[in-house]
DNA sequence: TTTTTTGCAAAAGGTTTGCAACACG
DNA sequence: CGTGTTGCAAACCTTTTGCAAAAAA
């Protein structure tokens, strides 16, 4: 099975329709090793019939429907990877360049801090990036 | 020595010289149990001779000197809380609650993150979010 | 007095929205 | 064919910037 059908099936199972643009931010992220704003994944498009907004809003349905992460990386933009690429970063307070972290959180965590908290029960995800100065901008 | 001196004495420490919209801003910032946007210490201060813009400003540059630390909760606007007050948080998805949990990554952890990195030798920060459903949007 | 800070107005930048045309299923 | 999706233009909202007046040291 290709990828293109298995973003296809991706996309059907969360009642999304199969359209070009939804296929190739899919292929975007599925690419890219760091997370991407919007402004990004537009100038990777080659279908360039694809208006920027069209990629805001598939980001915005995507992050709700959980296919997709927001990540805050201390940018101007937000950025987002694909959910089932969870792992963490490290940022470059001075450059913005971003490396990943290949540590990961239990998943015993989220239980155990929604068992101590008062107002949640459920908690559904987390963040945990790092920042710091890259070696070249030390 | 009272808060108002003790808050001087940390403008001054970091080289900002003290003023009204400074002393305000830091005073609102120690008061509050979340961490909160420009917008929100806006309308909390009392001094309505000051600007918007000044808070703004009074941010960016307390950030940078390390006085307070950005805190991404996937809100519209950027939040803000004292850094000497790290903690984490558990953010509502739905209404956009917040709650602060009482876990902290240990200071090891950084070091095992930068000993680990290609990129980066020192790492200064790190930011860890929740995010679920609060017990009333359930 | 010198330098930093602030207010005001305006601009900038990212993101969202209204609506009509289009396309998936 | 019907409903969900997209393009376009414009609006929106947060944040930044330029510059002159005001304030801190």
């Amino acid at each position: 099975m290709n990828n293109q059908s298995l973003q296809e099936k991706l996309l059907k199972s969360h009642q999304f329709k199969v359209t070009p643009a939804r296929l190739e931010i899919l292929h975007i992220l599925s690419e890219s090793q760091v997370p991407l704003d919007a402004e990004a994944i537009f100038k990777k498009l080659k279908d360039k019939q694809t208006n920027n907004v069209t990629v805001y809003r598939t980001l915005t349905s995507f992050a709700k429907k959980g296919i997709v992460r927001r990540v805050d990386l201390r940018k101007d933009a937000v950025c987002f990877e694909l959910a089932d690429n969870h792992h963490h970063h490290i940022v470059c307070t001075d450059c913005g360049d971003v490396e990943d972290v290949d540590v990961c959180l239990s998943v015993e965590i989220q239980k155990t801090i929604s068992s101590k908290s008062k107002k949640f029960k459920i908690i559904t995800d987390h963040s945990l990036e790092f920042f710091g100065q890259c070696k070249k901008c030390r």
